[in-house]
RNA sequence: GGGCUAUUAGCUCAGUUGGUUAGAGCGCUUCCUUGACAUGGAAGAGGUCAGUGGUCCGAAUCCACUAUAGCCCACCA
């Protein structure tokens, strides 16, 4: 083996032989199926920690599962992201001087595909530098022929179910994508801007004085003056007796000379400005619904564009909407009308894609009615069929599907699914094909052509097919083996943010379409943050890119290291040092595999392996057996409920401290070196296995190089280690007892190592080591202690025995360390005067305990026991330490 | 306004049915380069577990309140 670790050509060389052996593919049939779906990322996306922290996980416990035993497939792919794809190409066509209006849409959208075949395989390159263990034969596009299948499909059936309906609402509107938005695709920030008061007068009032035109008039307050040649009423509250008397009057509508009436309504609050409220039905969601309780007119004012429309009166007509609000403020402030302007801040939703300033608009747009939907949903979480891990996001999916608002699913895009509504002579259909389309029209009226069939302009929002990746993807509407065997998925595994917009959609779709839930388990894991706890943005520049951090350290450091700081509580905080623990950590695991390749050159391991030993063995190779057969159950154990990060400081503690800290340094000098290389040579196979989930090239090479797999062999499909047997235990004489003893032999070993350190015997020097104990096993450890100690002579005497030497109480015995070399008394004096005190007050503490009866009577046993063994023994500490004093005085 | 979460060593975090003198990694201090590994080894310093009160023989852990920070939802024109 080379001295260093070459993790570049490791990672280059066994990808490609993966994936081209098949060892990622799943073939429906045999054994438990364990399936996973990828959140699949945009295909113009590249990419960053969020993704490297969400397939790092599942790609543990997909390598976990598959090398357990279960048929396991995990499927990938891309979404096709209609806004965002678009802006891209959008964006590029501008370069050339050039908008898509001028390709017109057939072609543009050819040239979004076109766009997607050379760019849209980035990200799909990207993962698998990470190393995913997705099964590339079934990549989907979720704009690909057969998820464009479901979707129509979907659509249709929707409509026929009467869930699907195209209604005149009130939508998020960005101007500048020129689409309409789901309530999720808005984000709201905050906004310092100005409340603008503004008299509207009373019909039939006088004239007044200057600068105060009508005496009589009711003021309004305003955030937004551009809409008033919306207004089509003020309201004011029905309980609010200021106004009572102005309710069914009518008011002029400033600038514009328009009679509009004084409602009441509930929806206004007292408190609020003036306690009175223009009405504008056309562009606020709220005073949309007024508008529609009391048959308000609705004048819609603006074009799509953001420019106001003739509506809004000619003076303004064609003006931006920001512009058109500072020339209101201005004609009100020079007719009169304006009273007054105050600061104000309050909170102005923004287009999630492009950050411009959302309308509210009226259009006519295409709704999924939810309740319906959202209803099973709710009860498959309720009933546990669908579990979520942590459990609390189900309280926040709860709250969301309880509140549920009807889905805005039309987009004003070209790129996605076209909405298969068809139109004609006044009459809708609605349905999968064209052809499909026109039998049904020719239903209603058999001269109808395809030429007369226009389908609708619009396109569906991207999420719209995403809700069906869990079957779409394999294979739906059809009905396949794939389905069949697959479906439910078992873990979805995806962050915080997308719940709403993904998780709970999914949830629906799945039990309405398929009658079963889309996954068993919904793991939610947190998000990646830097040092200081932001958010990762390209704005901020504080993102790290995880391709540098492979080139730099390597996917396998990258993958252990983000599986270390990843907690599903909280979200991750991330900076470029974490990363060395990971490459470190590679490289320890490179170290130790050359340690025992040379070990066995020189002494070659006993062949005949481990079964041949029988109850021979020393109490340091029971010791490595019975950690080995612990470290697997517990990682089994752990991944089993997710957790991932626990799962991998077992693995390093297991490896890192076990094997090569104390078993590999026992080995050095083991009396019988053959067996105790046999035994390393299965705990280290072992612990590749266990490490192979989260370290895969590594894990895959050292194998390779260690001889544990031939070539054409792969540690990807070997068996997850389960452990030893209770045969082979109990054969080998394995027990917590033996397990016990050694780790207070280690202990006491420590604490001689310690006692050297505090009296500055420098590691090089022979020292002669007492122990105090009555334990014959343990003078049978006297060699080991002896090397392990660097001691000439290690000497047991009777437990409880009085030695004037520096002395550590250990679970073994008393270690004593004589002083042969100078000592600086003073220092030691001081020193021990401190430690005393220290002691003094831990006694005094566990006195108090025992003599509390109530804790003597209620405590169980074995915890009472522990504290008096535990004070007596700091007694004895004590006396030992006051005797030292002496030594030192 | 409604909901959720966090607060433990200088930093990032463990601590899952309440039970030894609260742990890990990084950082820091001291010592160690005769070969598995200095991307290493040995030892060490560092915490009244945000605060207050309560339940209990016993609380980082359970309850209440307070403070601070963060997230989500809904938004008052």
């Amino acid at each position: 083996m080379d001295k260093h670790y070459d993790a570049k050509a490791a990672e280059a060389k066994w990808y490609p032989i993966w994936e081209k052996n098949g060892y990622f593919h799943a073939e429906p049939g045999k054994g438990e199926p364990y399936s996973v779906v990828i959140p699949p990322p945009n295909v113009t996306g590249i990419l960053h920690m969020g993704h490297a922290l969400n397939q790092t996980i599942q790609d543990i416990l997909v390598r976990w599962r598959r090398m357990s035993g279960f048929n396991t497939l995990w499927l990938p792919g891309t979404d096709h992201a209609g806004i965002a794809t678009q802006n891209v190409v959008e964006k590029a066509l501008r370069k050339e001087g050039k908008r898509r209006q001028d390709l017109g849409r057939e072609a543009f959208v050819e040239r979004v595909w076109e766009w997607k075949k050379q760019y849209g395989g980035t990200i799909v390159h990207q993962q698998r530098m990470l190393g995913n263990s997705t099964d590339w034969q079934r990549e989907r596009f979720t704009f690909d022929e057969g998820c464009s299948k479901a979707v129509a499909k979907v659509f249709t059936r929707l409509y026929d179910e009467g869930l699907v309906y195209k209604g005149n609402y009130i939508v998020n509107w960005c101007p500048r994508c020129g689409t309409a938005l789901a309530n999720d695709e808005v984000e709201h920030e905050a906004n310092h801007g100005h409340l603008w008061y503004v008299r509207y007068p009373v019909v039939g009032s006088e004239k007044g004085a200057a600068g105060e035109p009508y005496k009589d008039y009711v003021m309004v307050a305003t955030t937004r003056p551009e809409t008033l040649p919306g207004d089509t009423a003020v309201a004011v509250n029905p309980k609010d007796e200021r106004y009572a008397h102005l309710v069914g009057k009518m008011v002029i509508l400033p600038l514009t000379g328009r009679e509009i009436p004084v409602i009441s309504d509930d929806y206004v609050e007292k408190e609020f400005g003036t306690g009175i409220v223009k009405i504008t039905p056309a562009h606020d969601p709220n005073d949309f619904l007024v508008g529609k309780r009391h048959n308000l007119e609705e004048i819609n004012i603006m074009n799509g564009d953001g420019t106001m429309n003739a509506l809004a009166g000619a003076k303004y007509e064609g003006m931006d909407r920001f512009k058109c609000r500072e020339a209101l403020v201005a004609d009100l402030e020079a007719g009169g009308y304006l009273d007054h302007t105050e600061d104000y801040d309050n909170q102005v939703g923004h287009c999630y894609r492009c950050h411009e300033t959302v309308e509210s608009r009226l259009s006519k747009q295409w709704f999924v009615k939810m309740k319906p939907l959202a209803e099973p949903a709710i009860e498959a979480v309720k009933s546990g069929e669908i579990r979520f891990v942590p459990e609390r996001w189900s309280k926040i999916y709860f709250n969301w599907m309880e509140n549920i608002q009807d889905w805005c699913i039309s987009r004003q895009l070209w790129w996605g699914h076209r909405i298969p509504a068809y139109y004609f002579g006044g009459n809708t259909v609605v349905a999968e094909t064209p052809e499909a389309a026109l039998e049904k029209a020719k239903a209603i009226d058999p001269a109808v052509t395809m030429a007369d069939l226009k389908q609708d302009e619009d396109v569906l929002d991207t999420w719209f097919s995403s809700w069906l990746w869990p079957f779409s993807t394999m294979g739906w509407p059809e009905k396949t083996a794939d389905l069949d065997y697959y479906y439910p998925t078992t873990d979805l595994v995806t962050a915080q943010d997308i719940i709403f917009f993904w998780v709970a959609r999914m949830v629906m779709a799945g039990l309405h379409f398929m009658g079963k839930p889309p996954f068993r388990n919904i793991v939610i894991h947190g998000i990646v943050r830097d040092a200081q706890g932001r958010k990762m943005s390209k704005s901020l520049g504080n993102s790290l890119d995880p391709l540098e951090l492979i080139e730099q350290y390597s996917a396998d450091a990258l993958r252990f290291s983000i599986a270390l700081i990843t907690s599903l509580d909280c979200d991750s905080k991330v900076s470029k040092e974490k990363f060395e623990i990971g490459r470190n950590f590679c490289t320890k695991i490179w170290n130790a595999a050359r340690f025992m390749q040379m070990q066995e050159e020189a002494a070659p391991a006993n062949a005949e392996g481990l079964a041949a030993f029988g109850n021979a063995l020393t109490a340091d190779e029971k010791h490595i057996l019975y950690a080995t057969d612990l470290a697997c159950r517990k990682l089994d154990r752990l991944l089993g409920e997710y957790r991932i990060q626990d799962g991998a400081l077992a693995v390093y503690d297991f490896f890192w401290t076990q094997i090569c800290d104390w078993y590999v340094e026992y080995a050095k000098d083991a009396p019988d070196k053959p067996r105790a290389l046999a035994i390393l040579r299965d705990v280290f196979w072992k612990a590749l296995r266990l490490l192979h989930p989260y370290m895969p090239f590594v894990t895959e090479e050292v194998a390779h190089q260690l001889g544990y797999l031939k070539d054409g062999e792969t540690i990807m499909l070997a068996e997850f280690p389960k452990g030893y047997t209770d045969g082979e235990k109990a054969a080998w004489g394995l027990d917590e007892a033996t397990y016990a003893f050694v780790n207070a032999k280690r202990e006491a070993i420590t604490a001689l190592r310690a006692l050297r350190a505090e009296y500055k015997v420098p590691p090089a020097t022979w020292v002669k080591a007492t122990i105090a104990t009555d334990d014959a096993k343990a003078k049978g450890e006297a060699d080991s202690l002896k090397r392990a100690m660097r001691a000439e002579s290690v000497e047991f005497v009777p437990a409880g025995s009085d030695l004037a030497m520096p002395s550590k109480m250990t679970a073994f015995g008393t270690v004593y360390l004589s002083l042969e070399g100078l000592v600086d008394k003073a220092a030691e004096s001081k020193r021990i005067a401190l430690e005393l005190q220290k002691l003094a007050g831990f006694i005094k503490g566990a006195e108090a305990k025992l003599a509390n009866k109530a804790f003597v009577e209620n405590a169980p046993e074995a915890i009472v026991a522990e504290a008096r063994r535990k004070l007596e023994e700091n007694r004895e500490k004590e006396g030992q330490l006051r005797k030292l004093a002496k030594l030192f005085a």
